[in-house]
DNA sequence: CACCTTCTGCAACGTTTGGTTGCACATCAA
DNA sequence: TTGATGTGCAACCAAACGTTGCAGAAGGTG
């Protein structure tokens, strides 16, 4: 697993993302506060929190008997532009063989063997 | 898990998103031929060729003894909007979030309670 | 102080998922 | 027919997501 891998898959998990959003529109949240708006117990909203301070994605503050968890702006914004890189190489990629089989459709003059070998 | 999830889950495994790199520069391809390019067993390639059809990101095709999977375009489409999607409201978030900063720091008279409410 | 509530952390457990190995079956070619 | 190659199925292992249960620390109130 590469090391860009990490941020995807901490993103990958729809649990993960809920908080993230929670996180960002709240400003700040504990295990406690968050399980509440989820539909998991909150050790299972603890061990993701692990995870997103493990990659850089969340930092946590201790206040009393509380712990504070905060987005980190920059980290997430590194996770964004991944994102946003994947899916500009796979629609690049779309589009490049959309204008392929345009082109195979104007050029209509043999068939069925067009795309046999590169 | 939301209907949307399965998508995002499905692209969210790092070997699934380069299996889908290579069928999109390749074309089409086998278990077989993938799992050449992979550092993991057939098997497990196939696998995940049941688990992205079963999403519709790729269709197989029998012929002889041989099954070609092809990417779905529009179905990875819908995956990278989804992409974008998210990635765009964390990033309006994150702007926003730097806009109010911005306004804290120049209307500094009072401190420390400014993010209590919104 | 003692008592109770609340927030946290740790441990055990179950289920799903990504991965492996091993074997049986089908297909193509010599 | 024989042998290679491609596929499918089953058992198994490890990690990840989720649960329950319990112990301990921090706050409030008599």
């Amino acid at each position: 697993m590469r090391v860009d891998d990490e941020l995807w898959s901490a993103v990958g998990d729809p649990t993960r993302r809920r908080m993230l959003d929670l996180l960002l529109s709240e400003g700040s949240g504990t295990a406690t506060s968050l399980s509440e708006q989820l539909p998991v117990t909150r050790q299972a909203v603890a061990k993701h929190l692990l995870v997103l301070d493990r990659v850089g994605l969340v930092h946590a503050t201790t206040a009393g008997r509380e712990k504070q968890f905060r987005v980190d702006q920059a980290q997430l914004a590194r996770a964004v532009a991944q994102l946003a890189d994947v899916g500009a190489a796979w629609d690049s990629r779309l589009q490049r063989i959309k204008r392929i089989a345009e082109t195979i459709q104007r050029g209509k003059d043999q068939d069925g063997e067009s795309e046999k070998k590169q």
